[in-house]
DNA sequence: CATAATTGTTAGTATCATCTAACTGTGAGG
DNA sequence: CCTCACAGTTAGATGATACTAACAATTATG
């Protein structure tokens, strides 16, 4: 639905969304700050943001974002909380790493697959019955590099469940 | 461990790599239709890459991926297999979508993060009890827009092998 | 083997996004 | 109310990557 953009112009809207929440006026100085790039950079950057409607700014003046520039902004940051929780609560990446990598690839992820990966996070994290036991099978998979033979049984005895479940929709 | 290159260069590498094996050697022409851009592109990124020891390449001759080159494509096509996968395979997402998104999101997904979500693709789906459960699970979930309750009922069960086990470690 | 069709290259241009250097506006203290 | 430090802007350069138009090399075909 929402008109993708560069990937630079993503991380403007997002910064500037995040610096708003702050409280503050948001000030080109620390856009440059957060978004480690010089300051000309910046300004050169919110002249194609206003091009485009997405910021209001007048010479020396604050940045604010439109209406148009919050819903990109958000969508931005809708994208970068799916990858980033998904790489943190399910693949137990570290935060730091997780961030870095939800920060480069929310430019790209379809819109499609954001819905998907969303509603997995929420199919995994908000089981009524508490935290799936395979995330644990999981840990225990990737840090002994094998699996929990224990689960395995479990697992296992699962699968007659299944079978007679399957059998029933047939 | 792998120097990082840009998207650009990572995707003209993949698609070498792709089109060496195909078996026919590989033009300019071959690479500017699969990647969807103009010749001119091709042998100005050829002559990028050929400046980086990534391919040996005479004018008019035929592309050849180096050693270091071939080693670069393979660590995309890695990446890019890991993402397509967990989409397709546990996502569900179409094939097309998912292809696409891969292709984007290739170049920047940690080697940290593609080592543990390839972890994740063989925890899940190289279950030696067969498909999980769970992923039925999910799929109900997608499309109904709410859990299965049969399959909460088993969730449910499992949960006091769950504890059963927690109070063990503990 | 001559020539047409195809393939590949060069040259020149454009865009995006960054940078540095230098300049201008603003607001806080004296 | 002046001045100076700091914030912001402008101008101009750079690098990456794409494009078009025009040219050159190669291959295929009669």
């Amino acid at each position: 639905m929402v008109k993708r953009h560069s990937s630079s112009i993503e991380d403007y809207l997002e910064a500037i969304m995040l610096a708003s929440l702050e409280g503050s006026k948001v000030t080109v100085t620390q856009i440059s700050q957060v978004m480690g790039v010089k300051k000309p950079s910046v300004t050169s950057a919110i002249a194609r943001l206003l091009e485009m409607g997405m910021v209001a700014h007048e010479k020396y003046g604050e940045i604010v974002l439109t209406e148009k520039g919050s819903r990109v902004a958000q969508d931005v940051y809708v994208r970068h909380q799916a990858l980033r929780r998904f790489l943190v609560e399910i693949l137990n990446v570290d935060e730091e790493v997780a961030t870095d990598d939800a920060c480069r690839m929310e430019h790209y992820l379809s819109s499609t697959s954001v819905d998907r990966l969303n509603k997995f996070i929420e199919f995994v994290m908000d089981c009524p019955q508490g935290r799936p036991i395979w995330l644990d099978g999981f840990n225990y998979f990737v840090s002994h590099g094998h699996r929990n033979p224990e689960q395995m049984l479990i697992c296992s005895s699962r699968c007659n469940v299944r079978d007679k479940l399957t059998n029933n929709d047939e």
